[in-house]
Parts: C-alpha cells; sequence; structure tokens
DNA sequence: TTAATACAGGTCATATTCCGCCCGGAAATG
DNA sequence: CATTTCCGGGCGGAATATGACCTGTATTAA
C-alpha cells in the first residue's frame, strides 16, 4: 500500500463500500493527508468515475449510484449489433468520435454482455478481417487535412445539440476553408450527416445571414446567455444538400444519355442529379434513353463522368460543355499518341 | 493520462478488453516506455490482479479469466459512440443485422445509460438529421438484389465464426449468382468485411478447392461432425481481394500520371492499384509525377478514370490502352460535335 | 539448429510527481 | 450566526517514476 495508485484503487474501494465518507475518514483509512484524499477523487473523476461530494454537515464523498452499468439484457443478435457497429464505425472512423474511444467502449460494453454471448462474439471479433479500405465518398472534401478537434468532437455535437434542443447561441471558434481562424456566433439550428461529416445549419449573429459549418472544423464551443426563437420553416437537410449541388457558380446541365438508369447512378449520386427516361431526339431507337439533368460546380468533371459511363450521349445544355468535352476528347487522344 | 496512477489504471483497462496484448502494444497506447509498462505490471501484480505473462512468440500480457473489475459507466464520448456507431449502422445497413434489431438494441443501450448522459445523448438524436445517402462504393456489387437471408445474418456469422475458430466443417444453402441454390459442404477458415459485404474463405469439401463465398447468400448453417485441420498459410483477405483485383483476364497497366497523390486515390482505391512517386520520362520538370499501377478487368474502365482524372498522363502499359483512350476520346469529339 | 519474438528484470542518472502543510473560499446545516 | 465539510491554489522537499541500456530466458517458426 506504499503506491499511489494502490492507494486511490483502495479508495475507490472504499467508496463502493456504500454511503458518505469524510475526507478526514478517508484520510485516516488511507494513511495520508486530506489534501491527497482530495486530489485522490480528482483523479477518480479524472477517470469518469462519478464521485458526488456532498457539502455541508453531514457531507463527506459517495459514489453516484449508476456508476457500473447495469447488465445489458442483449440477446444475440443485439448485442452482435452493437459490437458490429462499434467496429465498423472504428475502422471507417466516421463520426464524432476517435477510433480509440471506440476501443474502450466496445471492451466496456463486451464486459456487461452475458458472458456466452461474449464468448460467441469474441469469435467473431477474431474470424473476421477488415479490409485497409478507407470508405469512398470523400470526393467532396479535403480529407488530408487534419483534424484538430477530432479529440473534442464528441462535446462539440453533445453541446450544439442540446444548444440546438434549448435554442441556446452559441460561439465557437471556426477554421475556415483557408485555414484561418475566427471565432463565430450562431443560433444553431440542425445538424446534418451527410457523407462521414457532419455539418451545422445555423443564423449567424455577426453575419446576419443563414450559415452551414463543418463540426470538424469547430472548436471550443460554448454556450452564449440568452435563448433565441428558432424560425418556423427550417430544413437543415436542404440547407447543407442545397450549396453542394447548387453552388454560387454553378452550371445547369441537361444532357442524353444512352444506359441503364443504375449503371449511371453510380456516378451520379442523387444529391447532384435527377435521371428519368426519356424519349430520344431521333426516334430511330425508341427507348433506353435517359433525360439527365445535373448541376455541377465545374464542367470538367462533367466531362469526366460522361467519359467514365462511356455511353452515347448528346449534350443539350450549356454549350459550353460541348467544348469542354472536346477539349478533353483531343486531350486524350492527344496523350495517348505519345 | 499524464498521471502514472492514471495510467496504470488504464492498462487494467486494455487488458480487461481481453485477449493477449504485447508490451510494444502497450507501451505505444500508454506512450510510455516499454520497460514502464512491465514495472505497471508488477504493480498490478502486487495489487493482487493476476496478469499472465505469455513469452514466446504470440506472447504478450493477458488478465486471468477470471478476474474482473466492476464494468465502469460509460462516459460521454463513449456513450455517444456507441449510439452513434448503431445509428450509422441502422441507416447504412451494413453489417450483418437488420435495421430493426439496431432499434431495439440502440434502445436498450440508451436505458443503461446515466439519466444526465441520457438526456444529452436524445439531443443528439433529434438534432442530427442523417441524408437519406446510400453508402458509395457498390460499384462492384449487384446490391438490387435482395437479402432474403438478412434477418438470421446474425446467427450465420456468429455461427461462421465459432465454426472457423473450432475447425469445424459447416454447410449451408447457398444461392449462386444465377440465383440457384444448393448446398455446400466448407472448412471455414476466415471472414472478411469488404465494401459492405461479408465473404467466408475456405475449403470447400465437394469441389477439393479453396472458395468464397458472400455471406448473404447462405441459409440455414449448420455444423457438420469432426473437425477439420486448418492449413498453416491462408490469408483470407488476399483470398477475397485477390479476384476481385486480379481477375482471370485482367490487364497490368502502368503509366504515368502528373497529379497529387490523393487527387488519384479517390478514383482509384487501394485494392486496385498502387500509386507512388516517379520521376519522369524527359527530365525536364523534375517532379510531380506519379508512377501508377494497376489490374483491371477493362481497359475502358482505366480509360474512363484518366479522363475522369483530367491530369497528363503517359501511358506505358499495355500498347492496347493507348487505342482504347484513343477511341474514347475520339467518341468523346464525336458526341460533343452534334 | 538458428533466428525471431516477447517476457523478465537489474541498474543508474534524471526528471517528474507526489505529499504534507499552509492557506482563503464556498456551500449546507442549525 | 457558527460549524462542518467540500474545494482547490501554492510551495518546497522527499519520494517516486521514467527511460536508456543491458543480460537472461521461454517459445515458436523455419
Amino acid at each position: 500500500m506504499t503506491r499511489p495508485t494502490a492507494r486511490v484503487l483502495a479508495l475507490l474501494e472504499l467508496l463502493q463500500a456504500g454511503g458518505t465518507r469524510t475526507v478526514v475518514d478517508l484520510a485516516e483509512r488511507l494513511g495520508v493527508d486530506q489534501r491527497t484524499v482530495r486530489r485522490y477523487v480528482e483523479q477518480l473523476r479524472e477517470m469518469d468515475i462519478p464521485v458526488d461530494g456532498v457539502r455541508g454537515r453531514y457531507g463527506g464523498y459517495r459514489l453516484a449510484r449508476h456508476y457500473r452499468m447495469p447488465p445489458l439484457m442483449l440477446n444475440d443478435e443485439e448485442g452482435l449489433a452493437v459490437v458490429w457497429a462499434l467496429l465498423v464505425n472504428q475502422h471507417a472512423h466516421s463520426g464524432p468520435v476517435t477510433p480509440l474511444v471506440m476501443e474502450t467502449a466496445t471492451a466496456k460494453v463486451r464486459r456487461v454482455l452475458p458472458a456466452a454471448l461474449a464468448r460467441r462474439i469474441d469469435a467473431v471479433l477474431r474470424a473476421v478481417d477488415f479490409t485497409g479500405e478507407r470508405r469512398p465518398g470523400a470526393e467532396d472534401h479535403d480529407d488530408a487535412e487534419a483534424r484538430p478537434g477530432a479529440d473534442e468532437g464528441a462535446q462539440t455535437l453533445l453541446g450544439l445539440a442540446e444548444a440546438a434542443r434549448d435554442q441556446r447561441p452559441v460561439a465557437f471558434a471556426y477554421r475556415t476553408r483557408q485555414g484561418h481562424a475566427a471565432t463565430r456566433h450562431v443560433q444553431p439550428h440542425g445538424i446534418v450527416a451527410y457523407r462521414n461529416l457532419l455539418y451545422l445549419t445555423g443564423f449567424d449573429a455577426d453575419r446576419q445571414a443563414q450559415r452551414t459549418y463543418r463540426l470538424d472544423r469547430m472548436a471550443d464551443l460554448r454556450l452564449l446567455p440568452g435563448t433565441f426563437e428558432a424560425p418556423a420553416n427550417i430544413d437543415p437537410v436542404a440547407q447543407v444538400l442545397g450549396p453542394l449541388s447548387a453552388a454560387p457558380s454553378r452550371y445547369d446541365v441537361s444532357v442524353l444519355i444512352r444506359a441503364d438508369p443504375a449503371y449511371v447512378r453510380r456516378w451520379i449520386p442523387e444529391t447532384l442529379g435527377s435521371v428519368a427516361p426519356a424519349s430520344p431526339p431521333d426516334a430511330a431507337d425508341g427507348h433506353d434513353w435517359l433525360q439527365v439533368f445535373l448541376r455541377a460546380e465545374r464542367l470538367e468533371w462533367v466531362a469526366g463522368t460522361l467519359a467514365m459511363l462511356d455511353r452515347p450521349f448528346i449534350i443539350q445544355q450549356p454549350e459550353t460543355l460541348k467544348t469542354v468535352v472536346l477539349a478533353l476528347g483531343r486531350r486524350l487522344a492527344e496523350r495517348s499518341a505519345q
């Protein structure tokens, strides 16, 4: 019992006995100074063990009653669902928490599962190999970028959600795309999960306008005093998806493509364009043609997609797209000749 | 985690996750020297915590099976991690269990969380909108297909994992790509999660050959009597990825591309090809060029990808690819003229 | 057999931490 | 109001933890 670690553990055991104990009492039993007992309590709290301090006469320290997880009565499928979900997320690393947290959470959950189920699930964990693939779908984002707020991701999400629910304005440091950091004052409306990223929509008090923010670019979230009135008709999803598909300097593209709808859909997600059967301009062959509308930031991307599809197409709009496709065709021809 | 005390307890937590861990692993996780980890183990042993040391290759430290520290409550981040993972999986519907099971599991987990945390997480669930996105990355599979075995997916996975661990042969009904159903007798070796699908690798007793099966096409899994000897060198991952990237009628493609590696990686996943910096053939500009090797089933796909990338490239191999790219370029030019 | 892996543990110089002892403060009780 | 109890800052010296380096040994694969 000469080591601090052992004493902290002993303190935990004392508290686990139940009831409320004063610092004086604890200090005597552990053979250390009262101040040291307080420091130990501090340590336990840092380990997320909820030690309540009751002030005043008849006060003392006590353990919050639900510091142990009650046994989770999950059946086989449910137990697997929980562990599996954690595992997949850990590998994909989407969402607001780090893989490390996923791991400790998995361990804790596993420990409260019924022994028989735990053993079965261990077999699964050992048998299954996850390929090292990254989750695709990051085309729209610069993923190379570091995530400085990754550790506090959970707190940011929890805090924003509560603020939105309670209609309380928030402030946070925001790193813009250019790397500048600045403080934003926002009335949070909703949070949208899209393509493995989280976005906050809200009303920017400084700019007096609706804005969208990426949660992984936020830091130092804090509540501001007061409340706000949430506007009636807000659609956070539309607000997030809108700018992504209908950006300021956008092109409305209209093309006919002779292909299978499902095939086309592999390259043009729903959020970017519509795909519908169409009758061809010349009545030669009566079907197979699709009318595709889409909005794009760059016509080069559209040209590339048309090339990737490698199906007959007819460009209707805009005229410029024809030039871009022609240019791409020439570049390809040229390069292939080398 | 700067305190020694906290680190010792953290080590205990790590060991409680189960399994055997090496000192190197533990030292990295705790951020201390290996010697220090050994000292920590010593401390735990002094506290009568039975830490077994397993020597030799595949050795490591492990907790004696009986010892169980009371499972601590999930903290904010961990609670969020569990619920979030379930939620994401529910929407993406990957893995072996149905969304309905996800839902009941989520409800049960939510109920054991401390009230304060449960309230915070409820706020998150209410605030976050999931866009209706399907998980991308399904290009290789026919996802439209129904999943008849979805309900028993969990049992199939659990059963196969146990069979693989215990080296017991199994039988199951298998629906082939053409829709035929037939019974297979297999010695299960490993399970691989790839692109949201699960694959079993094993030795087909009837065909006397290594085979790969999709778990979502299996039904009526049952154990067969007897055991089998698992071959020494099996690599389930390679066996699953092999046929996908190195198909029978394949092309070895070698190109130089002048672009950013991360940019190229968006279109060429790791499983399909390698990307490495290269010196250009003409020493004109000394950098920026990447040497890309990839294997493809169809050269048209390679040509489309080169078009999509829209960066300067030089085709090295195969000669045929030049023709294909040239043809694509001409088609594009032609179509854009209409 | 040899090589590789991984636990076991000694020693020593140097940080770092821990501890007890101050202190003033805040909250509950009566 | 006084009392009890938690709360936590600061300080200096003692105790401890740490990393670097080293030798040894058990186990397994080739």
